[in-house]
DNA sequence: TAGAACTTCTACGTGCTGTAGAATACAGGC
DNA sequence: GCCTGTATTCTACAGCACGTAGAAGTTCTA
């Protein structure tokens, strides 16, 4: 996913490989695993010529949002999460809320 | 967790089978699990007699808080994030926001 | 001191993840 | 039309977390 994310535009499973050179994956390897987020839907594939080109559904802070969220459903109490989420992240971060929900 | 975060003070393995007694736990496996929530910090247990009292560490909304605190940490540009966050989010969490960080 | 309650140690099946080989499909050059 | 390289799919395996629990050891208490 980083290397998705990082890319300007969609990568084919070559383009991820060589992303992630220093890893030395095999090629099937990439492939295994782009096959994998694209079943859990964090990825789609579109066919480009002879491969395959694979964009992320989201970037990234749209994904982490939606694990934010996620993680929230979990709370019988939102407002009662909410407030230890405020109290707990550094002040510049209320800031930025704040300024984003005027 | 729910168990422990429902009661209203510390239990004892035992006290925890029978909290989800439904599901027909095994003592040792209410142990187990126990343990390994110990391992991982999120409860605490004293002696208390012959057996234990465990406590979670944290309330299940500070739980909860934390959780996301360590999701937003994973993102390189926190203010889209929180943006992004706050835009996927139901009306009356904004709301609850608002009110929070006036 | 024996039995019950409690704890620890060990174990096993399952599912997810990181990794990759074997087999198959396909497109272009000779 | 066939070969060769590239891309894909299928299958596999080790490691780890988790749900589950038995066997064995410890400790109160009657």
């Amino acid at each position: 996913m980083d290397a998705l994310w990082s890319a300007s535009g969609p990568l084919t499973a070559r383009e991820v490989q060589q992303a992630l050179s220093d890893r030395e994956l095999a090629t099937t390897t990439v492939l295994t695993v782009l096959g994998r987020l694209e079943r859990k839907g964090l990825v789609t594939r579109s066919k480009s010529g002879r491969a395959h080109r694979y964009r992320p559904t989201a970037s990234r802070e749209e994904h982490i949002a939606e694990l934010m969220r996620d993680v929230l459903d979990g709370a019988p109490d939102r407002s009662a999460a909410l407030a230890s989420f405020l109290g707990s992240v550094p002040p510049g971060d209320r800031q930025t809320l704040r300024d984003l929900l005027r």
